[in-house]
Order: C-alpha cells, then structure tokens, then sequence
RNA sequence: GCCGAGGUAGCUCAGUUGGUAGAGCAGCUGAUUCGUAAUCAGCAGGUCGUCAGUUCGACUCUGAUCCUCGGCUCCA
C-alpha cells in the first residue's frame, strides 16, 4: 500500500503496518516522539494497522495536535489515579483544553468525599507510579448495545457515561484503557503513560455536568502536563509572571483603582492615578471619533422601564438587568445598554438619505446584574463604560461603514501596543429576526471588510446573536493571553421595534441599517487588560508620573523644584521625592513605582546644570542637559511611544 | 446563583490543643546628608469581615450573613 506524507513524498509499506513502525522508518527520534497521527484525515493512534493507500500525518508534542493527545491521555492518567484511590468515583468527561492559559486538562467527576490539596498530592503520587509502569493505551471497539452492556457490567450506577453511550452518532463506541483502568474514549491517545514525564494538579473546582446548573454539580480537577521537567517548569513560571501582572496586585500596588465592600461588588473606584490614564484613553478615543465624523452625544443612565419593553429588552435581557425602581408610580431602569437612547436621539427627526450615515458615539455607563460568581476584577464588573457607538446608514454605505470601524479599531488597539489580533466572524443563528437577504448582505460586507483588509480570521457559524451577525476582535496580551474588546454588530431587530426609518431619494421611508460598535469594549476591562498587558509598567504617554526628580542631598532641593517646575510647564506629569532618605532608596521607590523617567540630581549636577537620568527596567543612562531630556520626553509623549 | 477555599494593623502574612493578638513593609518622631533597587533607633497602630449562639472565657467551636479568590454559566 502507498503512504503519502505532508510533503507529498509516497513510500511503499505492508498492509497492516502501524503508523508507529511508519514513523520509525522515517527516523527513530521521530519514532521517540510521535505521539499520535492522522490517517485520511482521521486522528488515529500511532498502533492502528494501516490497511490501504494513506494520506499520514505523524505529530509529536510539537504538534497542536499532539499536544491535545497527550493532554488527554493525561487526564486518562489522572483518571486512573482517582479510581485507585476512590474506586467509587464516577467519571464524566475529561478532555484536553489547550486553550486555557495555565490548565490544559481536567476531568469532572462524580464523588461524595471532598477533595483537597492533599487529596491532589496523593492522586499526583499515584500517577507517577502509573507513569513509571509505562502503561500502554489500547483501545478496543464494541457496538452500541454491546458497549452499553459493558458500562453496566461494571458499574450499573455509572450514569454518566450511560448517558453518553445512549446519545453518541457512531453506532460503535470505542474504549481505552490503561493497566486496570477503562474509559469509554473516542481517542486517540498517544502510545503509553511514560510518555508524560512530567505533570502537575492545579485545582479541584466545582462545575455542573454539562454545563447545566440544573444538573449535580461535580468535583473538576485541572492539571498540567508536558513530556519533560523543564516544559512544566517553564510552564509554572508562567503562571507565576501572570500572576505577578494580574490587574488587581498591579492596581493595588500602583493604587490605580478599587472596588469597596461599602459601594458593592463589581463597581470600580479609579483612584487618581488610574483616573489619569482612563483620561488619556477617552480623550484619545473622543479625537479619533470626531476624526472620523462621529457625533459624541450623552445620554442617562436610566429610562422609563416601557423603553426597554419596546426594545425588547425587559423580555430577553432581564436576568442581566437590575429591578426597577418605582418613581411617582412610573417604573424607571438603569441602562444595561445605550442603543435605544441613541435610537431615541436618531427619532427626534425625520432623516434624510443626504443625512446618513449618523453616528452617535458615547462613553455610556452601564449597569448589568451579574451573578456574584462571575465578578473578577475589572475584567467582569456590575457596572462598566462601554466605548459604544450606533451607525444608521444605507445599503449602499454599508462596507465603507464596516471597513471605517476595523481601521479604527485596529488604529485605536495598536496605539496600546496591541499587535497581534485575532479575528471571528459569527454568522446567522437558528433562530434569527429580520430577512435572510438582509443577513446575507450583512455578512457579505462584514466578510469583505475582512478580507478587502486582508485579515486572517475564523467564522463562527451560527454563532451571530439573534439580531445580526457580527466581527469580534480579540487582542493578544505581552504574555500570550486573548481578550476579547472589539465588536461590531448588525441589529436587524431594534430599528424594526422602534421603527425608524429615513427618507430615500424616491421619497419613500426606508428603514436604515443599524450596527452597534464598541473597540475597547467597556473602560474597565481594557484598563484591567491594559494593566496585565504592561505589568504595571505603562509607556510613558500613559504614565501617571512621567518624571520624578530625586535630590542626593538636601543642599539640591531647590534645584529639584527648579526642574520640576520646568517640566511641569512644559506639561509633564512630574513630582520630586525631596524626604531625606538615601538616593538608593529613592531609586527603589521610584522603580516599584514604574515611574519611566527619574533625574537624579546631586551637587555635580547642580553645577553643570544637567541631570543625571536612570530608566525605569534600564538604570542609569548618563548626564543630560535638562532641556534635551525634556524634549526627548515630550517627543515620546506627543508620539504615544510604546517601549 | 452553585461547588470549594478564604477574610487577623494601611499592605503582605504568622497565630500551636479555646485563656481577650504578632512580624516585615508602610506611617509618625528623632538621629543621619548619603551618588543609582531598602541607614539606624524609638513610637504609634487591631471590636481578628459582620451578627447571633455554645462556654466561666471565643481570633480559635457552631449557625447565619456580607465580601474576596478558583471554577461552572454568561459576556463589554
């Protein structure tokens, strides 16, 4: 039989020839580390006799693909661990998750007793005893009804996976098991337990089986493993600088933003220094947006509660809103959104086809009932400012409307030092409003947006919101993370409820297309990404303090005020630090501080009249003139330098 | 909301089997005038998240409640 290999090279092989023995005839390391291969398409395990002409592809943990396996076959491993120590554990499903930044696998499973750290320490130790026997994965088939009986046989309680062997497509099932352990699986796994040199528990947390909080919550043990010592190392030292950034140590540290048990959960104090920086963005966004031609309007943070009735959102939005409150018998709502205000200021006229498109743009506060589970910081707060705009336009204004708000938002993502960006289009779900021609032609201007800019970007089918299809781009952090901000959506439903409409060229009312566009997505999230994005550490455009002046000795005092003075009336954000405390302990404070400029100052430099300059992360960097400083400093500022 | 873990000084944390609290940093006072990441000494600082209960006595045990953290779900 012929196997054909990615690069398109065709070699002769036996039927009933293992991918494995495929793999080492190409060389024995690729033998060592094949994990898992791909046959017509078809992920199959390194064991499967080959009985045809194959298109094979061999990976190794270099892999995606290889990786999943071997994640999975991990959280088999750790599986088996857990039947050993509590033969009465019942397991649901445990897949590999390679898109979570610290676990890459887990597996939920169904037991009375309460693990604990310790309890993860044990199932650790018997893991590695199972590692060390180097276990073999093996899979085996049966029929339905066969596989069913054999679930049964072994635990006739197992609900779980009964439930699952009842709802699967394949009328065969498949297996995989491990020295005593068996699993229903449908692969592949890579070739035995040895493999996983190196792995490590990091969490018991509870979650429903299936998602649905109407079922029995589990017990979900998440985990980490990786084919050698040094992998996992750099792994949990990654963790470890993701929590060093983590947006509430920084903010706390930087006294940049709280959240008081006294105001409540998910509502976000922004201390001076944090308020600084908010500034700079919506002064920076409120420019870009009058640039471009939209108009700033503002808007309440409350309605008559029969707004959200017609726009629908006292029906389908209400687990996310907060109760009403009665005034003189009227019944008002704080805004989870802005869209009907906006369509409110759009009514107020009658619109011409010479006045569209409109677009309104406002920093509007929202205020959102989210479950207390949920709240995280700034990334997941109760009450937020959305960086929201809503355009009217016509058909035909459509895809230069679309293609406008992708250049600012990569525009406006790029000035913060966000370069890398991934892309998702989600299209019409099952159940939609408005006309599929009209989804149709949404869709298209949204793909040829897309594509007119020549971005990579993923289709989410079916995954639009019932009122139109949308682009969502998420930007990816210094360490690697996503985080989801921009979004541009069609609504083909609210234009429809509040009826509006403007006047064509024929003189007859049309009804405009309407898209909702956000490119931070809310304040305070993109503060919080911004602040994990720099570590604390922001350019010096954002920079609460731009500058401090540090005096050696107090005999150069005077000259520190002389030169926070000349920064200051240039419009620098400058302080000194005149406490008498030794130099190298200013120098600490002002380094912890992040603060990117520091002009030390002694009697030399009062002489000379220079300063001595050090950099935040850079030390010293010699004796300048303070005007060139400056002036290198307001050159930085006025480009919104990112370093 | 649910499962689990927490809440002790401004911050980070310690507190053994119930006998009314400790450290470091920060703060204040004093000494020190110093050259690129922590000078020394002294002082002050706490209803041990909140409310009940058990007990002669509760930071410690029990219950309720608020808040935080890790997840489930959702999303800006």
């Amino acid at each position: 039989m012929k196997i054909t290999f990615p690069d398109k090279s065709v070699k002769e092989f036996d039927r009933g020839t293992t991918a494995l023995q495929v793999a080492e005839s190409i060389s024995s390391r690729l033998r060592k580390e094949a994990l898992v291969a791909e046959a017509n398409g078809r992920m199959i395990d390194l064991s499967r006799p080959l009985n045809e002409d194959t298109e094979l592809n061999i990976y190794t943990y270099k892999d995606a693909k290889g990786q999943e396996a071997f994640w999975h076959s991990s959280a088999h491993l750790m599986a088996s661990a857990i039947m050993k120590l509590f033969p009465e554990a019942k397991l649901a499903i445990g897949p590999a998750i390679p898109d979570d930044f610290s676990a890459k696998f887990y597996y939920d499973i169904d037991l009375d007793h309460k693990l604990s750290e310790s309890d993860l320490e044990a199932i650790e130790a018997e893991m590695q005893k199972i590692v060390k026997e180097d276990q073999v994965y093996q899979r085996k088939e049966m029929p339905r009804a066969e596989a069913i009986a054999y679930i049964k046989e072994r635990d006739s309680n197992d609900r779980y996976k009964l439930e699952m062997a009842g709802e699967f497509e394949d009328e065969t099932l498949t297996f995989y098991s491990h020295g005593d352990f068996i699993d229903m699986c449908r692969g592949p796994h890579i070739p035995s337990t040895g493999k996983i040199k190196a792995f490590k528990l990091l969490t018991v947390a509870g979650a429903y089986w299936r998602g649905d909080e109407k079922n029995k919550m589990l017990q979900r043990i998440y985990g980490v493993s990786f084919p050698s010592k040094k992998l996992l190392d750099e792994h949990l030292g990654r963790i470890e600088e993701a929590k060093k950034r983590d947006h509430r140590v920084v903010g706390k540290a930087l006294d940049l933003f709280s959240i008081a048990e006294n105001i409540g959960p998910g509502l976000v104090l922004w201390h001076p220094k944090g308020a600084i920086i908010r500034n700079l963005i919506e002064t920076t966004w409120k420019d870009m947006h009058i640039r471009d031609g939209y108009d700033l309007v503002y808007t309440p943070h409350m309605a008559r509660l029969k707004l959200w009735e017609i726009s629908g959102h006292a029906d389908f939005y209400t687990e996310n809103m907060f109760k009403p409150n009665e005034v003189e018998g009227d019944l008002y709502q704080i805004k989870p959104m802005n869209c009907p205000f906006h369509i409110e200021i759009y009514r107020g006229d009658i619109r011409s086809f010479r006045d569209l498109p409109i677009k309104y743009a406002e920093l509007g506060s929202d205020y959102r009932y989210e479950r207390s589970g949920v709240l995280h910081g700034l990334m997941r707060v109760r009450g937020f400012t959305m960086d929201d705009a809503h355009i009217f336009c016509t058909p035909e204004q459509i895809h230069e409307q679309i293609l406008e708000v992708c250049d600012l938002s990569i525009e406006m993502l790029k000035l913060y030092g966000f370069n890398d960006f991934h892309i998702y289009l989600s299209t019409r779900p099952e159940k939609y409003v408005g006309e599929p021609e009209q989804w149709d032609m949404a869709e298209d201007a949204l793909r040829k947006a897309l594509e007119e800019r020549k971005f990579e970007y993923d289709v989410d089918e079916g995954g639009g919101a019932f009122y139109g299809p949308k682009i969502d781009i998420k930007i990816k952090d210094s360490i690697g993370r996503l985080w989801q901000c921009s979004t541009i959506q069609f609504d083909f439903n609210l234009p429809d409820r509040f009826d509006i409409s403007y006047v064509d060229s024929d003189n007859k009312a049309k009804r405009p297309y309407m898209v909702h566009r956000a490119i931070l997505g809310s304040l305070e999230r993109f503060f919080g990404v911004l602040i994990e994005h720099y570590g604390g550490d922001f350019p010096i455009w954002l920079a609460p303090v731009q500058v401090r002046v540090l005096p050696v000795v107090d005999e150069v005092n005077e000259y520190a005020d002389e030169l926070v003075e000349f920064f200051k009336s240039a419009g620098v954000r400058v302080e000194s630090d005149l406490r008498n405390e030794k130099i190298g302990y200013k120098i600490r404070e002002a380094e912890t501080g992040k603060i990117p400029y520091m002009l030390i100052v002694g009697k030399k430099e009062l002489q000379e009249g220079i300063v001595s300059v050090r950099k935040h992360k850079q030390g010293d960097t010699g004796s300048f003139d303070p005007k060139e400083v400056l002036a290198e400093v307001l050159r930085k500022i006025k480009t919104k330098t990112v370093d």
